[in-house]
DNA sequence: GTTACGACCTGCGAGC
DNA sequence: TGCTCGCAGGTCGTAA
């Protein structure tokens, strides 16, 4: 599941592959893939013939590729979403959503999605603050914590703040962005809190090491490439990343305590499921979970 | 204004 | 063997 790690791979491979070059034809071959844009799948690809690539760029998990006439084509991986770059005669993926060529005639750009919760848009570019331009879908989208203007003290302020539960709060990505389900759960174990405590009871201290754990453990995710369970979540080339063999939390449920031997415990979260240390991270008074 | 929750979607595994 | 059901979960719209 491509979270904050994942993405900035991804987007690292499209810089490489893509910057520089001036899309032809645009296939879009599944309506649901470009569903957040306005115009529909013919106007998507109508203009998006001859536009050059000029950088790429992320936010959070939003990642978009701006183009030269003030838009960007913004790509969201969603849950199974891939952005693969490929030879021009590669047997097209199974789930292939939307096809981009290039009038240099190498790789063409490939977004493949299985569960569709993904999907790409033509968005105008938006100046935000430290004059820089976001597309307008991401305005609302908050900096994370590898973006150089990211501020500490806000978040701090803003967490404590808020009147939610603490997981909650770090998956709500108006506070900070990047973060989903298996970093999450991560954080939390490496800061021994658990899911369910309010954030209006987060000391400055607690807060600011939930930060600290979150940022650390994307930046070691990011080192190994991602995590990846299955082939759900590639690079651009289509390899996995390793990361998922250095977690601590999700998914370990009935296993040891990588800190103090504890069997992991899964609990209902949100429609979906929390994984934690029964000793490490207890369970704050007067909580209901 | 803030918070919580359901809907969206597809493949896979478990259970019958 | 084939069917049904639950699960995975990021984002958005809506309800409270």
């Amino acid at each position: 599941m491509p979270e904050l790690p994942e993405v900035e791979v991804v987007r690292r491979g499209i810089a490489t592959w893509v910057s520089g070059r001036t899309i032809e034809t645009t296939q879009v071959l599944h309506s649901r893939a470009v569903r957040n844009h306005t115009g529909g799948p013919k106007d998507f690809a109508r203009r998006l013939k001859g536009r050059t690539v000029v950088s790429v760029n992320r936010r959070g998990k939003f990642m978009w590729l701006s183009l030269d006439d003030d838009h960007a084509l913004v790509t969201h991986l969603g849950m199974s979403g891939q952005v693969l770059v490929q030879p021009l005669d590669a047997e097209p993926e199974k789930h292939m959503r939307v096809r981009c060529t290039f009038t240099d005639g190498g790789r063409a750009m490939h977004f493949v999605d299985q569960r569709t919760f993904g999907g790409m848009a033509i968005h105008e570019l938006v100046e935000v603050d430290h004059g820089q331009w976001v597309p307008e879908p991401v305005v609302h989208i908050a900096r994370d914590p590898l973006d150089p203007f990211f501020d500490p003290d806000s978040f701090i302020t803003g967490i404590r703040k808020k009147n939610t539960q603490v997981k909650r709060a770090i998956l709500d990505q108006t506070l900070i962005s990047g973060i989903g389900n298996i970093y999450a759960d991560e954080s939390l174990w490496r800061a021994k809190i658990h899911w369910a405590t309010p954030t209006n009871r987060l000391t400055k201290i607690q807060a600011s090491t939930l930060l600290q754990h979150a940022t650390q453990v994307m930046v070691e995710a990011l080192d190994q490439g991602g995590t990846s369970f299955d082939s759900l979540y590639v690079n651009v080339n289509g390899e996995s990343g390793y990361f998922s063999r250095e977690l601590n939390a999700y998914g370990r449920e009935g296993e040891p305590c990588d800190r103090c031997g504890s069997i992991m415990v899964r609990e209902a979260f949100a429609n979906r499921s929390s994984f934690r240390c029964p000793r490490c991270q207890r369970k704050p008074k007067a909580v209901k979970t």
